[in-house]
DNA sequence: TCAAATGTTTGATC
DNA sequence: GGATCAAACATTTG
């Protein structure tokens, strides 16, 4: 579920919570979010404080005063302060004043803790709502022979778009999402660096799109899958021009556009 | 009833 | 290096 918007929605949920708060102990449950001991885990976080909580790319980097704890969402997960445990409840940190929860049916998210950050994430690309624009455009002129929707969600390249946002995007811009990146015009690819920010900016202010298991806190979900003009809209109209939008599958994933508007 | 779909990343293979 | 595909898992949808 979870990309930059809903992320960055988590993250100011929980971040007044816990900023400034302890870390009593903690307990696993699941082989696929901890990959390592969970004893080793518990006794790295057992003890410290929690300095603030901040999002790299769809990463939730919580800091303690010794190392960082990360916790990506996944597809399914939920990082909720004082949230209810149940079946899926994979991981419970209690804190001085209260717990932190982390729910997940499908398991495909992750939970571990680094000196800084682990290699693998300080790689990744820019973060979409940071990028310049000069940046982004220099970006794509770089990749050769790249569909341009496979390549925004490659989060090498850039980080925190994933499938809704990226069709979000390339539907604003007018874009093709099987359009060749490297050629993409250059007045084209700002407009797709202009759309993207403002797709991601108009998100967040909705505090993400619930379309099936995420929510930000106990029981709030947000408001922006009302927003989405091609992600699911399979069949429908399209608001621009009323010619039914497309779904294809592209780079494996579930691709939506409208075939007039959009082009490559 | 069953295949296919679902926002994620990863690791293997070409 | 980079693209592509399948896999990890649980649940819902057609």
């Amino acid at each position: 579920m979870p990309e930059l918007p809903e992320v960055e929605t988590v993250v100011r949920t929980v971040a007044p919570k816990l900023t400034g708060r302890r870390i009593v102990s903690a307990r696993f449950s699941s082989k696929h979010v901890v990959r390592e001991n969970f004893a080793r885990l518990a006794r790295r976080v057992a003890g410290r404080s929690i300095h603030g909580v901040t999002r790299h790319g769809k990463f939730i980097v919580i800091a303690l005063d010794r190392g960082n704890l990360l916790v990506h969402l996944g597809m399914t997960g939920r990082l909720i302060v004082d949230g209810r445990t149940g079946p899926y409840t994979r991981a419970v940190f209690e804190l001085d004043e209260g717990e932190l929860v982390y729910n997940d049916p499908r398991q495909f998210g992750r939970i571990e803790w680094s000196e800084g950050l682990p290699d693998r994430v300080a790689r990744l690309g820019p973060d979409a709502l940071a990028v310049t624009e000069a940046e982004f455009v220099a970006r794509l002129k770089a990749r050769r022979r790249a569909q341009i929707k496979p390549l925004l969600l490659n989060q090498a390249f850039l980080r925190g778009l994933g499938n809704i946002y990226a069709d979000e995007a390339l539907f604003a811009a007018g874009i093709h999402p099987h359009a060749d990146a490297a050629r993409l015009s250059r007045p084209r690819a700002r407009r797709l660096h202009a759309a993207m920010v403002e797709v991601l900016r108009a998100a967040i202010a909705n505090k993400g799109s619930s379309i099936s298991d995420y929510v930000y806190d106990e029981g709030r979900g947000g408001s922006h899958q009302q927003h989405l003009l091609a992600y699911g809209r399979t069949g429908e109209p399209c608001e621009r021009c009323g010619a039914p939008i497309r779904r294809i599958v592209l780079g494996g994933r579930g691709t939506h556009y409208c075939p007039k508007c959009q082009r490559v």
